[in-house]
DNA sequence: CGCAACATTGAGAGCCATCAAGCAAAGTGG
DNA sequence: CCACTTTGCTTGATGGCTCTCAATGTTGCG
């Protein structure tokens, strides 16, 4: 069931969001008319690859997962993500990649079919998803760079990196949503690999972790150098 | 200098781009009219990582490459692309990557002054080029997975099967315009690595290879399992 | 408590990077 | 036209990083 506060939360999550960057509150109340509020439990599937793109995702909270699985069974995690991150805008008929959540979601989803024909009336939403597919492309870039010219211990910094700067520095550290399993089909390792990584960070004292989701940045600039793209 | 018949394959390059999908021959004219054709010789840059992304280009000879280089000297080649590819579409305000030419090339470059309010007036070339920014988005995702899941030799033939599809596939095989660094530097691998893997895919009889530049595709099928990314 | 799922650590093998030598092709100057 | 140089490619030897296989430890849940 959807609460209240659910609602509010999803209202929240969109204004916040760069797809309503300037946009009126009349704009606004349209995208929400068009908008259905959706809850995801743990690993439930929110989209898949190769089905026809009928929607794009707004996910309000929780934290989810995109990935793209071969027929040979190799899985890469394209991206992990969180309130205010946007799913399926950068597709084509099709979507390229599958979505699941991590934990259990709010996710705001807009039909394909009442979603685009906003974006002819409303300029302004027009602009604001080119934005957002730049943002998303620009952070392919950065994902591709990482994997090409990073060792184990580096990509796993520039994924705590991009997490740390994205959820704010709070002072306890943070909970990692997914498994290690994750980890490692996000940066092109295996579990093993990604683990040691872990203990290497660790032993480094650029981190510390309290069980196996907790992480604390305790060297925010080492971690930084490491992961640099740029 | 350029010549007329330069003009002539400028004009059909575009003529035949998805840029100028669905568009009526006045939309093309005004599209010709903001253009400005400029030669590039090899190894000469055409736009340059955090400078003001102030055109768009389109390839209509030659061969180009884009990369990114990091302050430790690292570098990820992104693509190489060649006649009636897009260059600086998908940027923010600085572009995200440098290109220069592979060999001699030609190149219609849009300044972003002109360009984008065309887009304005012009809804179908809008349309255009987020279809281009969500084809660029594709291949980034399947360079993505090749280099995070595949070897070596898997890497090269995913780079080998995409040239082989896009040139058509003539009789006597084709040439390389880059160098073996360059491939490395795309596959995520070192340049000795990359000639191995040549000499793999030559001696499991997949390709023939006459001089360094010359490659021909023997056996597609074997290629294009070793490519596959979905 | 006991089980299942996940994480960590170790040992050994394999793939790729590094260092190095030799070779081929293209360009340069006499 | 031919030494000579430069640039780029190939191949070999070695070492190191990551993968694989395996065992142990930890967390969470019924």
């Amino acid at each position: 069931m959807n609460t209240g506060s659910d609602q509010q939360l999803a209202r929240s999550t969109l204004l916040e969001s760069d797809l309503c960057r300037a946009l009126n509150a009349g704009d606004i109340e349209q995208l929400l008319s068009i908008a259905q509020l959706r809850r995801f439990d743990a690993n439930q599937r929110i989209l898949s690859q190769g089905l026809a793109a009928d929607a794009v995702y707004l996910p309000c909270s929780g934290s989810q997962l995109v990935e793209r699985t071969a027929t040979g069974g190799q899985r890469q995690v394209l991206a992990f993500l969180q309130r205010g991150d946007y799913l399926g805008f950068s597709s084509s008929n099709q979507f390229l990649y599958s979505a699941q959540a991590l934990e259990t979601s709010l996710v705001l989803r807009f039909p394909a079919g009442d979603f685009y024909p906003l974006t002819e009336t409303l300029p302004q939403l027009r602009d604001n998803v080119g934005r957002i597919t730049n943002q998303v492309l620009a952070r392919v870039l950065d994902h591709l760079f990482a994997i090409g010219q990073k060792r184990a211990h580096e990509r796993l910094a520039f994924l705590l990196w991009q997490l740390h700067t994205r959820r704010g520095a709070g002072a306890g550290g943070w909970q990692l949503p997914m498994r290690r399993m994750d980890i490692g089909d996000y940066l092109g390792l295996t579990l093993e690999t990604t683990s040691r990584a872990f203990s290497r960070l660790r032993s480094d004292g650029i981190i510390d972790t309290d069980g196996r989701q907790h992480v604390q940045i305790l060297d925010a600039a080492a971690l930084s150098a490491l992961a640099e793209v740029k």
